[in-house]
DNA sequence: TGTGCCGATGTAAACGTTTTCATTTGCGTT
DNA sequence: AACGCAAATGAAAACGTTTACATCGGCACA
């Protein structure tokens, strides 16, 4: 591999001469300019950007640490982040945090001993109180889809509150009064925000939501299925429920069609999210969406800005949930 | 940030000294190297990656390129690569080639600029013969789930002529002999070796695979159904069709159940993948899995081994198809 | 009591860039 | 002709490590 020293050498111009050319070709003469670069050319000189790191004292790399690769919720996200760093020659530097709270903290670690300029982290292990230590300690650091409130200028995010609020609106619209819930685990800060969202537009309309018709599960498929049952036992007069994630909602259709309820004639059902599954499930699910490449590329932006200490103010940082209307949600049958 | 020359002087010994106590302990007298990591610890020294990748001329990461990062058929993969090489403490720097041959080649080049020891490709755009040229060019580079040929021990692969084969010994095992197949585009090198293991499994067994029983589609669910429609037009007697990916079966399925044909009653239907819309699809699709995971790290493996020098004799290479027993396949009504 | 060897440490070079500072050159101005 | 200034370039320091080589004691051995 030629250094830069044999291209000064071969161009008979001092090194310093070669790096001015390449990286700020306004400070050299033309003629050496052309110089340099015909011999670049014929050398077929490649910056070292080990070395090049080291002077900058910049890697020009953002770090991202996710649960992991395999599932489309980070994949799309990372397509984000890409997208959105690919354009000023940045690289991202992926780490998985293996679904540990140790996982994700290791994970930071490493890729700030990389020198990396700045670290997206999609945190779900971590609680609050040791998110707020570390963005204290470490000022380019982004939170990747959940809201860290005193840091809230860097963390992008889905409205989550809002997002429960389409949610009740729409079956309401549709008008539907008996609705139930079902909730992800409580340890999931998104959980609470779309309950949240959900009971103050229940309750805008007047519209009750007794405990008895919250059911937890957990987000896949057979909780799905395990919670219907369970809120079908409790309450048989439900027209429609609304679940936090498609797995569950797309459990909660099978579970509902061994029961000999039809969907949407029976019951209504929403999800939340649109991953491939509910365009897939058959009837479609009808669901709320997230954008989340475009929560991936905010998060790129802004870790791209924070690294370079330039102006974040016009980076958006709260991106709204959408009603995606397919076949599970209609008017309940009286 | 302290650096090992803070170290140094805190310790009352050389900066040689420290670095030998942290990387090679049993060079440094123990007492000394107790003395260097306790003050390392006060001062929570951690070595600069940058700086340590120079002088040891080597960056302890592998490159990856891949597509993109939503479609879990590179998620899988990464996260094999990833499972393989976090235990050695080596990063993976990815990067998407946004399915473009220049894109790939954009990005195995900026890989190499940042000095990755090994390269990971997934080629889909890049011909065989261009491949051929950066594998003579670069001993470094591990070839993910293709194989080229005059480098074989380079590329970690699917064995699809066997995955062709499984196939048709299973529609034929269950009592199937008017088979079709809907074979993905002709760009893909998959898609060639499928057949011939399809076809040659067909002629083992006596039966006759006219072209008229292959149609082309692309890898899509309405691809699925167009091929469909085309397949029963020209020849209603068929009673399976195996089809080259899981999504383009999905759409079988639900151009079947559109033309009023039971499926697996009227219809049986093979797919390819075993991706999750396999197992979520109505009636669930039986279909030929590949173990991507696993390639993945076979692929993270050979790169680590290959950038160190090491053996690589006893890795994996080549991976079974493997058939997955679900509810579109059964015996043709007569 | 030399001699040789080995273990522990320090000195300094090396890795390949970028960038600060100094120097040279040429030009316009008085 | 002397001066100042700006543009172009070079010399060398800096980035933070690792490691080849040199040095120094101490110890076993003759």
């Amino acid at each position: 591999m030629a250094t830069i020293i044999d291209v000064s050498r071969k161009a008979g111009v001092s090194t310093a001469t070669v790096s001015r050319a390449l990286n700020h070709p306004d400070m050299v003469d033309e003629k050496t300019r052309d110089l340099v670069r015909l011999v670049s050319e014929e050398l077929d000189y490649r910056p070292n950007r080990i070395a090049r790191d080291l002077a900058r004292r910049s890697s020009q790399s953002v770090g991202v640490v996710v649960n992991n690769f395999a599932s489309p919720y980070y994949g799309l996200m990372l397509d984000g982040v890409d997208e959105a760093l690919v354009a000023s020659g940045w690289n991202v530097i992926a780490e998985t945090s293996r679904e540990t709270a140790g996982g994700e903290l290791r994970a930071i670690r490493s890729l700030t001993d990389r020198q990396c300029d700045a670290i997206i982290v999609h945190a779900d292990s971590l609680d609050d109180a040791a998110l707020a230590d570390l963005f204290r300690n470490n000022d380019k650091l982004v939170l990747m889809n959940r809201l860290l409130e005193p840091f809230g200028d860097r963390c992008v995010h889905l409205d989550n509150d809002l997002g429960g609020r389409i949610a009740a609106r729409h079956l309401i619209a549709r008008g539907h009064a008996d609705i139930a819930v079902m909730a992800g685990p409580e340890t999931f800060h998104e959980v609470r925000a779309r309950l949240d969202g959900f009971a103050e537009a229940m309750r805008e309309a007047g519209l009750a939501l007794p405990v008895s018709r919250i059911v937890r599960a957990d987000f896949s498929l057979e909780g799905g299925k395990r919670a219907l049952a369970e809120l079908m036992e409790r309450d048989g007069t439900i027209t429609a429920v609304f679940a936090h994630n498609d797995a569950m909602a797309v459990g909660a259709i099978e579970a509902a069609r061994e029961m000999g309820l039809s969907v949407p004639g029976d019951l209504s059902i929403l999800g939340f999210d649109d991953m491939a599954i509910a365009s897939l499930a058959r009837p479609a699910l009808t669901t709320i969406g997230q954008p989340l490449r475009a929560i991936g590329a905010a998060c790129g932006r802004l870790a791209h800005a924070l690294s370079r200490g330039a102006d974040t103010s016009r980076i958006r940082r709260v991106f709204d949930a959408e009603l995606i209307e397919r076949e599970t949600v209609t008017e309940p049958r009286r």
